[in-house]
DNA sequence: ATTATATGATAGTATTACTATTATATTTGC
DNA sequence: GCAAATATAATAGTAATACTATCATATAAT
């Protein structure tokens, strides 16, 4: 997870050319996730973007056919990138409970470190998935966008550490539950800590919330 | 809960002009809730509204400064429904663990019956509740409307199940995260049971939301 | 009957989220 | 090295959105 080249591979559908092929194409990436987690995702708009590049809209276009489709791209290419981490970090352990505990420190904890891909920086882009990627799944399209496979990564990093849950304890009926409730649980309380506090118990300086999720799993399939 | 003609107060800032007050008011929340819960939030315009209603554009707005205050009032009026029903079911209770069993309950169930108030289908109000009240909050203008109080009717729900929580375990440091956790839980287990099964495992007709929140509860804070 | 208030109709604006077309670079194959 | 293919840029245009502003009319209150 160094400075080494890794490359994280999205659905093809989910792009109309691959960004990751030009340089035009890493430029618009790497802009947007600075475009879109300093103004949110509404007020970000191709045309903004074209300009911050210095290019132009209808050359965005030909990347990505809408600003939700790249949102989209961007959620696939995080649970990618988090799916390798988590394999990276948890496959050489032989303990299941230790497997799961870095598993949910993996999901809950806060992402300090840019450096897994060099235009791509995984800091801000952590912080548009706590922000804004429920605007992914809460469309009018969420139905077709789903058959065509456009959650995938999201639910196999589901259905990977609900395994390591049922590895412990096989007879625990709701692994799936389990997981999603913890995943999207800590990207609310971490938009709560920083926006709506009263609903949230965060201190400082102190992992609150991987500690709380931790002991939330392993109190619950126990 | 019955046909009672029970009123719901919100917060006056939340709209121009109480649309408690008139006849267009209540067509406008009432035809609302129905158009949202159909078409989306995002599909959703003042204009249709007022072709919907037979009524203008321009008289919706004197009601509400925008759609996105129509949510926040929905938003509003939701949680101090909720907050009522919660008061209603769990005031009589001597018991402690039956108050919080009952306010989890309250908080993770589907809900099936309308009669609480006239001009407001809570049923269809629970699903936009589920569907998009994340996008309530997921603006560039949460810590202003925060300041504004805009939140208060929501916290306040919140607050009153944290302290069921600590009236079992005093030590008990995470009520607000828990608590959040399974009021944001139980609505995205509802939206993906619908949406994205495969993140659930929820089956038809068994509460399974129900029963996988009660037992999370009573086992996280034990 | 007068006045105030609520509602309706119409028009207008800046912006958005695109599409379409054409021109100009840049790269690639031979 | 040159033509052809491809990528990018520039420009224009469209329907819709989320409003604002103005003025007319209907209804209710005094």
């Amino acid at each position: 997870m160094d400075r080494l080249s890794i490359k994280i591979a999205v659905n093809p559908e989910l792009y109309n050319k691959n960004p990751d092929s030009s340089e035009l194409g890493k430029r618009i990436v790497c802009k947007s996730i600075e475009m879109i987690e300093d103004m949110g995702f509404e007020a970000f708009t191709f045309k903004k973007l074209g300009v911050a590049i210095g290019s132009n809209e209808s050359s965005i276009y030909r990347y990505f056919d809408s600003k939700h489709a790249l949102l989209l791209f961007l959620f696939n290419w995080y649970w990618r990138w988090t799916e390798y981490r988590l394999v990276l970090t948890t496959q050489a352990l032989d303990d299941a409970d230790d497997k799961l505990r870095l598993a949910i420190k993996l999901l809950t904890r806060e992402i300090t470190q840019d450096n897994a891909v060099s235009y791509i920086n995984e800091v801000l882009l952590h912080r548009i998935i706590v922000a804004e990627s429920s605007k992914v799944y809460h469309t009018k399209k969420v139905d077709e966008e789903n058959a065509q496979g456009f959650f995938l990564s999201y639910k196999q990093v589901v259905q990977r550490v609900a395994d390591m849950v049922l590895a412990i304890n096989p007879a625990f009926p709701f692994p799936h539950m389990l997981i999603s409730t913890v995943i999207e649980g800590a990207h609310h309380q971490r938009y709560f800590s920083e926006h709506l506090p009263s609903l949230t118990d965060v201190e400082p300086e102190q992992n609150n919330i991987v500690t709380f999720y931790t002991d939330l799993v392993f109190k619950t399939i126990s």
